[in-house]
DNA sequence: ATGCCGGGCGAAGCCCGA
């Protein structure tokens, strides 16, 4: 049967629960990643989800941060935070087990630190994040399965990624350690699902609230789905919804899906 | 152009995002 997995940064859930299930009810995903939920576990709208057919696993956090899963099939596994930074003190990591008929295929939602100011603490503590990220993924890949990391990466990958790079050059989401650190991330072997299915430039997931960035289409790709080489192997398509920016009270992150058989 | 929106918190105005 097709999979199909979804990332999206909702920047709050409480705010776009209706948003997110009118989507969920047309894009019909099997998985979503989400980010940036800003809200406590206790706090999460789990019912409207629950009601369409979504099973949750939730990190929250107050105010800030926080990822969670959704799926129609069962949920199990699950592993809250970066095995490799235990002291994080940010939700930014949850991972679990997705049962599917036949066959489990390990999924995990990621919101990466933005960064900026891009020559402080803030950015260390990106490189830092960096660094635990592509630790775990070195043990999660030995397990040979079907894996999907799914996230707001805060990472530019390319100049094809952004509609004006000379403008980004020194911001944290571009500059080139940045773009190096994430660079080693696909060299132990995963693969942006996107970037398989297409080389076009100025396809974006991310446009600004401000100065009309959305209706001058001043975007840029930061939101991944990277996969496994057992996963990338099974890629029918990958897409963005770009049309869900163009909504009322939108976040201001699109969701990014790919098909696998 | 870092604060032009938008959200959280909490009840005004500040912190934060990318």
């Amino acid at each position: 049967m097709a999979i199909k997995i979804a990332s999206w940064n909702v920047n709050s859930i409480k705010i776009r629960a209706e948003a997110v299930a009118d989507w969920l009810r047309e894009a019909q995903p099997d998985v979503v990643c989400l980010q940036e939920i800003k809200c406590q576990d206790s706090n999460f709208p789990r019912t409207i989800f629950e009601d369409i057919g979504y099973n949750l696993a939730i990190l929250g956090q107050k105010s800030y941060n926080g990822v969670a899963l959704l799926s129609k099939w069962p949920i199990s596994d699950v592993t809250a935070g970066l095995p490799t930074m235990k002291d994080d003190e940010q939700a930014r990591y949850l991972e679990a087990l997705i049962g599917l008929p036949g066959e489990a295929i390990r999924v995990a939602s990621i919101y990466l630190p933005n960064g900026n100011p891009p020559d402080g603490a803030k950015y260390d503590y990106k490189l830092e994040w960096l660094a635990a990220l592509q630790d775990h993924a070195r043990t999660l890949l030995t397990y040979e399965e079907t894996l999907i990391l799914g996230g707001d990466y805060n990472v530019i990958p390319e100049e094809a990624d952004v509609h004006n790079p000379a403008a980004w050059r020194g911001d944290a989401l571009f500059k080139i350690e940045t773009r190096q650190r994430f660079r080693r991330l696909l060299g132990l072997g995963l693969t942006d699902a996107f970037r398989l299915c297409s080389s076009e430039p100025g396809q974006y997931s991310f446009w600004d609230y401000q100065a009309g960035a959305w209706q001058k289409n001043l975007g840029i790709r930061i939101d991944h789905l990277l996969l496994s080489p057992e996963a990338a192997n099974r890629v029918q398509q990958s897409g963005i919804d770009k049309h869900v920016r163009g909504r009322e009270k939108p976040s201001d992150h699109v969701p990014v899906w790919a098909i696998l058989n």
